[in-house]
RNA sequence: GCCGGGGUGGCGAAAUUGGUAGACGCACGGGACUUAAAAUCCCGAGGGCAUUAACCUGCCCGUGUCGGUUCGAGUCCGACCCUCGGUACCA
């Protein structure tokens, strides 16, 4: 083997070994030797990965190797470029392992850790390895509990819509504020007794739960997620639709428990409203939203005829009060014992019973509306108008109040309920003609008889049939109706315009072990009390039996982990009183919520992170780029959003939003192949014949999705990059398709890349004695002209992410130097430059062979030279009523008129031009000339 | 149902502001090298029709479907179909 085949093992490590021993990809912070405060920023950050034991796949490195080449490529730039990389090692699997095999949960991850971290150094991956940590990490979790303290210690200031001190509150309270009923701080789930007196005579503990009251961080009893199968409660965006939790698949119940919370609701208007101020794709945007779930709408109060009680509703449509004909609430409501009648209490009880039967088994997909008529008659209050009160399984306690008023004429629900039911149905908006004759009636049988039509219809905005003595809605506009209730409601007191979030507050404890200890101490009288922020952080106690306490009653309370540490850990005493500590711990999703602010200051002992290196890695947009897959679309990223609107209203970051740009990268899928029993067979050996697919000679059927070791279609990048190299990979892996897209996985397919690299290899080194073959002359003529739109284009695409179009230009250009006895330096020096941020070790070697001396890591980015973008002459189309007839050669500078004359003398064209007149002449420069005929 | 993406050869995909559709790569076919194979390299190709011994050449049809705007539409507008993702008795 002459030395000149390209050898890229040996390439590779040569310059993996060179930039590790350079520091190459260290990231300057303000206050470093050497640090250019004149230079831009640029903070580019992947999602963090879960250091899993299974290994990477070829999958994983997809979204890594897009951001390595954007960090590349913008050093080339002339950036500071922030390019960390951690782990998000607390969690579940390292704990079940921890269970199935007695190792402690720190060894589990510390050893995945490093296995990762060898596997993603495979990939030459340019990340400030420096400034990597784990979030399990105690000189981390620290600040995470530091942060946990901060919300603890904040409350929310409805007024000026922002997170406050708690002493501010405090402040406030003791002027006696609170009592005020135009006080924006009194809230109708107060504790009655804190209303009595002032705060200030409160004593200390009732003082303390107002206080708890307000806090972003607070113990409340809901109702919760409790999934018995891992002992532990679980956030609303933790359970699936089946009603099942996402890790494991076990069952989960809804139980009232005392948990930690965090007030995620009293920023939902901030989370919605600051999606405006990011460049995030608007699919996550759209997603954000509605988990948000914002609706405008009224909360009005019905009486219940013959009682003292009302029942509260919530309605989007006002408006169409005039036409609420029965009420329906919730068979869990917690009026329904006071206000159904003797007559039918049997009946309703039945209902009741059985709807708690069936609500978990219940299949959710299955939309049949039942109920049951409570005997109870309300009054409405805008005619006086007696409906019936029914209960019925369509409506939930979990939104709104809990009761609604049913329309059915606008309402798809509330007809089909009272259709079944037999109940009455009256429309109060106009409909639409045409809807009207597809229906087959006409408006005025419509009006009288709409049970006969098959559905009700609500996008008609013109009100009808709406009017008594004091209030008429007549041929008012939907909008306009519903301010004239609502003003109607508040002049009579019985209701008022209301806001409705989907959003609930985040359930934040959990009952494992392997997770970031709260900072709190519980008092013997139940009293809470902060950690000092001397004492953090609180680790984890050892613990030798990891195993939950798994309940099989779904009613069992749960037992956090922590209550099996040792008695020493477990107790605190502080000034002289006996505390216990917070025995739940923080879910996965804490640590995730801050960590790209440490990356901008990882060593540091004194603060979260410093100002001066907050306020320089953040900049205006925060991230700069941040890419990660979609499916943390309203997990991570709202959490994180979340947390960062509370560290900035407390100035402690100077970004109203964390991530300016985000982008979701695609999944690499692989087709798995099952036998007839339905087992996973390796798909390496499976052969494709004329009848389908074989294993071993038995048919398997395909199927395509995740790449995984359990479905037996995993390819690890090391046996690629043994194989092929690392830049072969990584090229391929951009190659298969855009990076936001999803793309199916083909090893057969990666040697085209391969044979593009040995082809650029050869171009460039004498096969022979190993010779650089770039030459002192720069190129003239159509290269010149190719290698400036290649180097335009290029850029183009590199600024969009678009790496597999970049690549393809670039391959076209090396194709064209293909028989060339030597190359011209300078299209030689921007090839290499411009392949260098996607297959950065062959680029490095080649630039070394060219005669330079140290790597081209910070070399600037080819420029366009515009001059040369045009060769002396261009091939233009010419075409005849938009149909192509001709290709005519004209020199670049040529005029119109010179254009036409050449297109008009070419023998194709006056072909075509025999007996016609020409009407009108289109030139479009350096592409065509269109005449227009008529014959 | 609602919301948001996406439909281009056998496959992955390209195509500036509307301007020669299918660049580039895989697979395929042919060839070179080789005792042979692998690897490597070179050449070919959207579909159809006409013409020809063959090359050449000419014409028509082609970007999910139908319609519109335009000299000209993958690109813009309208309706529909299919598909992927999110979400769901949210009042």
């Amino acid at each position: 083997m002459s030395s000149a085949t390209y050898e890229f093992l040996k390439v590779e490590e040569k310059w993996k070994a060179y930039w590790e021993k350079h520091k190459s990809f260290k990231a300057l912070n303000p206050g470093d030797h050497g640090f250019d405060p004149k230079m831009p920023k640029y903070y580019v950050l992947d999602m963090f990965p879960y250091p899993s034991g299974k290994g990477l796949h070829v999958g994983h490195p997809l979204g890594y190797i897009a951001t390595d080449i954007v960090a590349r490529y913008k050093r080339m730039l002339g950036f500071n470029v922030l390019h960390p990389m951690g782990f998000d090692a607390f969690g579940l699997p390292a704990e079940q392992y921890a269970i199935e095999t007695g190792t402690h949960p720190e060894i589990t991850t510390h050893k995945n850790i490093e296995n990762m971290l060898a596997q993603l150094k495979d990939c030459g991956l340019s990340y400030d390895w420096d400034r990597t940590f784990s979030t399990t990490d105690p000189d981390y979790y620290r600040w995470t509990q530091w942060i946990f303290l901060t919300l603890f210690q904040s409350w929310f200031d409805p007024k000026e819509k922002k997170a406050k001190p708690i002493e501010d509150l405090i402040r406030r309270l003791e002027s006696d504020q609170y009592r005020d009923h135009n006080s924006e701080l009194v809230d109708s789930t107060h504790p009655s007794f804190v209303k009595a007196k002032p705060y200030k005579e409160l004593d200390s503990k009732d003082q303390q739960a107002v206080l708890d009251h307000y806090r972003l961080a607070y113990l409340a009893s809901i109702n919760v997620n409790w999934c018995p199968g891992l002992g532990t409660v679980l956030a609303n965006e933790e359970v699936t639709v089946d009603g099942r939790s996402e890790r494991g698949n076990f069952p989960v119940y809804q139980r009232p428990l005392k948990q930690w919370m965090l007030r995620i609701t009293a920023f939902a208007d901030r989370l919605i409203d600051d999606l405006d101020l990011v460049d995030w794709p608007d699919a996550v945007k759209q997603m954000q939203k509605n988990w948000i779930g914002k609706s405008q709408g009224a909360r009005l109060a019905f009486e219940v005829e013959g009682t003292d009680q009302s029942i509260e509703v919530y309605t989007t449509r006002p408006d169409t009060l005039f036409g609420a004909t029965f009420m329906v609430m919730a068979p869990d409501h917690p009026l329904l014992s006071q206000v159904v009648t003797q007559q039918q209490k049997e009946s309703v009880e039945d209902f009741v019973r059985q709807f708690k039967a069936s609500a978990s088994a219940k299949r959710f997909d299955d939309k049949t509306k039942s109920g049951v008529f409570t005997g109870a008659y309300c009054i409405n209050p805008i005619n006086g108008q007696k409906i019936p009160l029914w209960i019925a399984d369509y409506v939930l306690m979990s939104y709104g109040t809990g009761a609604i008023m049913a329309v059915p004429a606008h309402d798809q629900r509330d007809f089909e309920f009272a259709k079944k039911y037999e109940l009455s149905i009256k429309p109060v908006v106009k409909p639409d003609a045409q809807w009207l004759s597809e229906q087959g009636v006409d408006e005025l049988t419509y009006l009288q008889h709409p049970e006969k039509l098959s559905n009700a219809y609500t996008e008609w905005n013109v009100s009808c049939n709406s009017s008594q003595s004091e209030l008429s809605l007549n041929d008012l506009s939907t909008e306009q109706a519903k301010q004239k209730v609502i003003d109607f409601l508040i002049q009579k007191q019985v209701g008022h315009g209301e806001i409705q979030y989907k959003l609930r507050d985040w359930l934040f404890s959990r009952q494992r072990y392997w997770g970031e200890p709260f900072p709190i101490l519980h008092g013997t009288d139940g009293q809470l009390r902060a950690v000092k922020e001397s004492d953090l952080p609180i680790t984890l106690p050892p613990l030798t039996d990891f195993r939950p306490q798994v309940l099989d009653q779904e009613d069992a309370d749960p037992l956090p982990l922590l209550g099996k540490a040792d008695q020493s850990w477990r107790m605190v005493e502080v000034e002289g009183q006996s505390y216990e500590r917070e025995l739940n711990t923080m879910p996965q999703w804490a640590g995730s919520c801050w960590y790209y602010l440490r990356f901008m200051d990882p060593h540091n002992d004194k603060v979260f992170v410093g100002k001066e290196s907050e306020q320089y890695w953040s900049g205006k947009h925060g991230v700069d780029l941040y890419v990660g897959g979609v499916e943390h679309a309203v997990l991570h990223l709202l959490y994180a959003r979340f947390w960062h609107k509370v560290l900035f209203d407390h100035k402690l970051v100077s970004t109203k939003e964390p991530f300016g740009k985000l982008f979701n990268q695609g999944y690499i899928q692989a087709y798995s192949y099952q036998d007839e029993r339905g087992m996973y067979v390796p798909a390496d050996d499976v052969k494709t014949t004329e009848h389908g697919f074989e294993y071993q000679g038995k048919p398997v059927t395909r199927h395509l999705g995740k790449m995984g070791k359990s479905l037996k279609n995993s390819i690890a990048p090391d046996e690629v990059i043994e194989k092929y190299g690392c830049d072969t990979f990584r090229l391929y892996e951009m190659y298969l398709g855009p990076v936001e897209q999803s793309k199916v996985w083909d090893t057969d397919a990666i040697v085209g890349v391969h044979r593009f690299l040995n082809r650029l290899w050869r171009n460039f080194v004498d096969h022979e004695n190993g010779t650089c073959l770039v030459d002192a002359q720069e190129s003239s003529g159509k290269l010149k002209t190719l290698l400036h739109q290649t180097i335009k284009t290029v850029t183009e695409y590199m600024e969009q992410m678009r790496f597999n179009a970049a690549i393809a230009q670039m391959i076209t250009l090396n194709n064209e130097l293909v028989g060339l006895s030597f190359i011209p330096k300078d299209v030689a020096q921007a090839m290499v430059l411009m392949l260098a941020p996607m297959a950065p070790h062959i680029c490095e070697e080649l630039w070394q062979r060219m005669g330079n001396q140290d790597s081209l890591t910070r070399y600037p980015w080819p420029q366009v030279n515009p001059q040369y973008l045009k060769a002396d002459t261009v091939e233009i189309v010419v075409q005849i009523n938009g149909k192509r007839r001709a290709n005519v050669s004209i020199p670049t500078q040529a005029t119109q008129a010179d254009v036409e004359k050449l297109a008009m003398e070419n023998e194709a064209v006056t072909k075509y031009l025999q007996g016609s007149t020409i009407v009108k002449v289109i030139y479009v420069p350096g592409r065509l000339v269109n005449l227009v005929v008529r014959t």
